[in-house]
DNA sequence: GGGTGCATGTAATGGGTTACATGATTCT
DNA sequence: AGAATCATGTAACCCATTACATGCACCC
């Protein structure tokens, strides 16, 4: 008795709504718009579309470009909404959690403060990078015409906003701790230390 | 030239060298203790063990019960001490994003402001829920004695709760925004719609 | 008698990333 | 000259969840 969600091909329908559009453009759209929050790499992209167009879920013609190679661009069908309506109304399972830098924090004791640091460090640049981002993203949700989803993309954008913040005041506090932590064991000492402290 | 990381084998290490345990109890553990920032399912557990144990990373021992089926205790090696600090050594990928109920938000304008409120309202349930796991575990922390792990442990758990604060914050502005929006577009009026307004 | 917990494991299945393949054009 | 972008697609592989299998003991 399977919850089968996958979602893989709904983010399709749900983009294709907006415009239609190639598997090139979906895959930069959902790199640029939805990243935060969702991500599809090509070798799902393009089979997806190709299983829904075979489905009549959506619909393809092909664009001769001079110069560039030609472009499959879909269309969503009367179908494809149905589907992404029923999709809309199954509950949204909470997904698995997996934060590689808080599982090599929480083993920190055996590594080095120095060496934690630098993660966090790192993860203050990316997330910092994703604010600047964001703070993009909204300009250009409130300068366009207001649609009937521009609300919804605010909450959304609302959440990576929230939650980043909350991510940079953590990792303020954790430098903090960890520099004092350097102090109290302060870098390796010369004798080498057998690992048996923790048992 | 993948890079391969996938950590699996990793965390059974780590938790290793807090303690000796069998499968069961690592499965025990990681769902009571680090579930909010890392899974791993029986059916990983138990065939990463054995390939540990054959390549001389743990050592089992065979524990027999009373009542009880027999337990496999497994002890970590100085090898695979070594794994886990070379594997602490590098740099942790962030996890790509995988957020259903935002990815169902961004399409909130295809189903009701009502079903997407659903949706928010089983969020606060749950994470409310997580917040107050979170101060259990914080209890515990402190009142152990104080092994080298501590203070990694608490910054680890202080990501959990910021985090789940910053989530039931932005529930509460989206909850309020979501009930303007039902009252803008009352409860689905009886004409049905076609859905092209978005074109 | 039936459900739940302890305990270990395997197999089927399905998702998803990465690498590879192709080929023209444009930028550095 | 070489890298990057546009554009589509396939195949290999890996990772992970779920379901299934077994079996005893304890509780209601």
């Amino acid at each position: 008795m399977a919850k089968r969600t996958s979602s893989g091909p709904e983010v399709l329908l749900g983009l294709l709504t907006i415009e239609s559009m190639s598997g090139y453009d979906l895959g930069q759209l959902i790199h640029d718009s939805i990243h935060h929050f969702w991500n599809e790499s090509y070798g799902q992209i393009y089979p997806n579309l190709k299983q829904l167009a075979a489905s009549g879920f959506i619909t393809g013609k092909k664009e001769k470009q001079q110069g560039k190679p030609d472009r499959q661009i879909y269309s969503i069908t009367a179908k494809g909404r149905e589907r992404l309506a029923a999709w809309l109304q199954i509950e949204p399972q909470p997904e698995v959690p997996r934060n590689e830098l808080l599982l090599k924090m929480f083993f920190g004791s055996k590594a080095s403060p120095a060496t934690i640091r630098g993660y966090v460090d790192q993860m203050v640049e990316r997330e910092s990078a994703a604010l600047q981002i964001f703070s993009a993203i909204g300009k250009q949700i409130v300068s366009q015409p207001q649609y009937p989803d521009t609300p919804y993309w605010q909450m959304v954008l609302r959440f990576g906003q929230l939650e980043v913040e909350s991510h940079l005041r953590w990792a303020q506090e954790s430098l903090a701790a960890l520099r004092k932590l350097e102090q109290k064991r302060p870098a390796p000492p010369f004798r080498k230390e057998k690992p048996h402290a923790t048992k």
